[in-house]
RNA sequence: UCCGGUGUAGCCAAAUUGGUAAGGCACCUCCCUGUUAAGGAGACCACCGUAGGUUCGAAUCCUACCACCGGAGCCA
């Protein structure tokens, strides 16, 4: 390139030294010295820090446009690289050109150099890529889902594009989206209901709350699978872990048991997080030091150590005979509380641990049916602050017995009739599991907001950008 | 959805508990030839979330509503 364009990252690079080069970005601070020059810090996204660029008085457009230059404006500067004369950073731009590309109104842009809470951020999701803490969030987020693709495809799987759109309302797990194209304030009646057969679909259509069911068709034809697109929940979930839309990753693979499952959810996990620390190291170490003091550590211990097993049944054992008050007591059959995973991962186990066999009643009906008759082959990971980042099962393989279970749970087996062959012929052993990337994020970053971790967080009563 | 909390200038934030709205940052002006959310000086900036009510008087008390935060449920 002519004009030697370069990465931000590139240009602060002790090797760059001795080069002119240019770069193109955002003006993070400026400093200025009345006397002759001044200080201009830009980012461009290409890493965490700032390129400082030193501008010189005698640039014919000092006094009209750098003396003037604000927060958030757009600028591409040719200059060349030098060992900084300054502490706290290795290189600097002596500009020759500086060029404005934007301007930003000093009285109304919202971001000053200052930091800015959260909270005020989100109402400014369009900006807030441009502070140190989110850019530092988008590029964990992106080098998390690179890592997923680059272990499941070393793995030998395959990515499988599955629904967003789907028409079985009993997926399982919570309210659903619905999708219509009828007009909503002139519905086709039929015996006092909707008349849901004029629909798009010719049937009542929802958005995906997983891509599970139609994962495991493929599974049980390509062997190993993963899928990886967003979900939608409509619950009414306010919390700060839980999202309307969520991104989640499912795998899904035919001849392993729960045993296989768990194991491939440890290497998974520390896969991403040894990626992550060997990748962003810029960025993780400004979430240790800003963001969660101890979190590097507490990450390098869940790479060192295996992962820790434990059944429900000894879970709840562990949850008696400790000296925690809590404010559900525990007993086998009962769902666990947040209180009680929390004290599991957070002080029993101090890291992740991986939750396996709960009772059917409290699980899915397409969860494995263990020999006790009472326990189903689930498994939840547990990690400490975020609780449940993932959760799966051996799914059960026999046509009679999940046939039973559906009926049990209510359901209405005609209306998994496709879910059913998959049973009816050539039926093998499988299983699978799904990661939230929001508490992934949370996790590898300590950012104690599942909204702060997504570019535009959809939560109830939010959808304005 | 339930429980608790908060809502004061562009941002952060105080008001002795009913008496007539501190301070900081930013912006603007001035000073300082290398600074590291720069430093120093000055000026400017508020119908105190919204709507009612009590009172001589309300940011402070009451009612309703809205928004946000924390916790819970649902789960990823």
């Amino acid at each position: 390139m002519k004009n030697n364009w370069i990465s931000i990252q590139r240009a602060r690079q002790a090797d760059a030294i001795g080069t002119v080069a240019q770069i193109r970005g955002w003006v993070r601070t400026r400093r200025d010295s009345k006397g002759g020059f001044s200080f201009i810090e830009v980012n461009d996204g290409s890493c965490f820090g700032n390129l400082q660029i030193v501008a010189d008085g005698t640039l014919p457009n000092y006094q009209s446009d750098v003396t003037s230059l604000t927060v958030g404006s757009s600028v591409v500067i040719t200059g060349e690289i030098k060992a900084s004369a300054g502490q706290g950073q290795a290189t600097e731009m002596f500009a020759h050109e500086l060029q404005v590309t934007g301007t930003a109104s000093a009285t109304e842009y919202p971001l000053q150099k200052k930091q800015h809470t959260f909270e005020k951020l989100r109402e400014w999701a369009h900006l807030r890529p441009r502070t140190n803490t989110f850019g530092a969030v988008a590029r964990v987020r992106n080098r998390l889902s690179y890592a997923t693709h680059s272990f499941y495809q070393q793995e030998g799987f395959l990515y499988v594009h599955t629904p967003v759109i789907t028409a079985s309302d009993c997926e399982g797990a919570g309210q659903m989206f619905r999708v219509t194209t009828l007009p909503l304030d002139k519905l086709p009646m039929v015996a006092g209901k909707v008349d849901t057969a004029q629909d798009f679909f010719g049937k009542s259509s929802y958005l995906t709350v997983s891509g599970q069911l139609e994962g495991e068709a493929y599974a049980t034809a390509l062997g190993k699978i993963y899928t990886f697109g967003p979900t939608f929940r409509a619950e009414n979930s306010n919390t700060s872990r839980h999202l309307s839309e969520f991104w989640m990753i499912e795998p899904e693979m035919a001849f392993f048991d729960l045993n296989d499952n768990m194991d491939l959810a440890e290497r998974y996990l520390k896969y991403m997080l040894r990626d992550l620390l060997s990748h962003c190291g810029e960025d993780m170490d400004f979430f240790e030091k800003r963001i969660q003091p101890g979190l590097l550590a507490s990450l390098q211990l869940v790479l060192d150590k295996p992962f820790t097993h434990l059944s429900y049944t000894e879970a709840v054992a562990i949850l008696q005979a400790s000296e925690e008050k809590f404010e559900y007591p525990v007993s086998w059959g009962v769902d666990l509380q947040a209180e009680h995973e929390r004290y599991i991962t957070e002080k029993h186990v101090q890291g992740p641990v991986i939750l396996y066999n709960y009772p059917k009643e409290i699980k899915s009906f397409y969860m494995r049916l263990n020999d006790d008759g009472k326990t189903v082959a689930a498994m939840d990971v547990l990690v400490p602050g975020v609780g449940e980042i993932i959760g799966g099962s051996q799914r059960d393989e026999r046509l009679d017995v999940l046939t039973d279970r559906m009926v049990e749970s209510g359901l209405n087996p005609d209306d998994y009739w496709w879910y059913l062959d998959l049973r009816r012929y050539g039926t093998v052993p499988h299983a699978g599991f799904g990661l939230g990337l929001e508490r992934m994020v949370q996790y590898s970053t300590g950012m104690t907001n599942i909204r702060d971790v997504i570019p535009f967080p959809r939560t109830p009563g939010n959808c304005e950008f």
